[in-house]
DNA sequence: ATACTTGCAAATGATTTGCCAGTGT
DNA sequence: ACACTGGCAAATCATTTGCAAGTAT
């Protein structure tokens, strides 16, 4: 079953992935794209693992694990910064008092420069 | 001249617009799907126009008016809202220093929910 | 003539779906 | 037998690119 085998790559991993990398990474278990997929949506539905969208590009995967994270997502090196989900309950709340929307970060994190290409900018060096 | 065109589309919509709505919105003067994609790569190089994505679907695309303004768009009903870019800064400013990261919700601005979404939340009826 | 535009078809990248054969219980 | 997988090809969506014909200057 190759379920287990996308667990412990995510596991082994430690950061968000992305189907493609899952699919070229279980080397030892070669699986087909479309199975990788079908595995994550299903793991997704059981709460082991969950994906978001961080800007241009695939779709990334982490396990669920203890400590609710959140990410951030550099859109200049492609850096994905996680950062604790309590974090950002200010900002939660701010957006919510302020426009009475309701944003997670969760699918859909903040875009933005890191800090180290953030000090770059306009740098094209 | 399609570009033309484009930009009274745009302006007449005074809202974000996808590329498809575009191509089918111009019923006096029928533009290719590709052509639209071409135009507004144009118009955004001239800083006429600009684009960002809200959430899954495809990209919107805005005249760049007077009055800088960023969105906020639901991720249930497809809403999207308008807020003076200013109104943001706070904002900005908490992730700034909180993180070090750079956020500017303008290419990717923030995917949530709606105060009426939001309200119905879990409410599936 | 020379540069800019367009339509149309084909290519990309991410993700999904159909289908059929193989495995597990 | 019957439900659950997997591989593989084809489909979908948003966007881009190649190219040859058409328009503008």
């Amino acid at each position: 079953m190759a379920r287990r085998a996308i667990v412990d790559y995510l596991f082994d991993a430690g950061a968000p992935v992305s189907a493609q990398q899952l699919a070229s990474g279980l080397d030892r278990t070669p699986l087909d794209l479309a199975s990788v997929y079908r595995n994550l949506e299903t793991l997704e539905e059981h709460g082991v693992v969950r994906h978001f969208h961080a800007g241009h590009g695939p779709g990334r995967y982490v396990l669920v694990g203890g400590g609710e994270r959140e990410y951030l997502a550099c859109d200049r090196c492609g850096a994905i910064a996680d950062v604790d989900r309590s974090e950002l309950d200010g900002l939660r709340e701010d957006v919510q008092a302020r426009f009475g929307f309701e944003v997670g970060f969760t699918h859909f994190p903040m875009v933005g420069l890191c800090a180290r290409c953030s000090a770059r900018e306009g740098t094209d060096s």
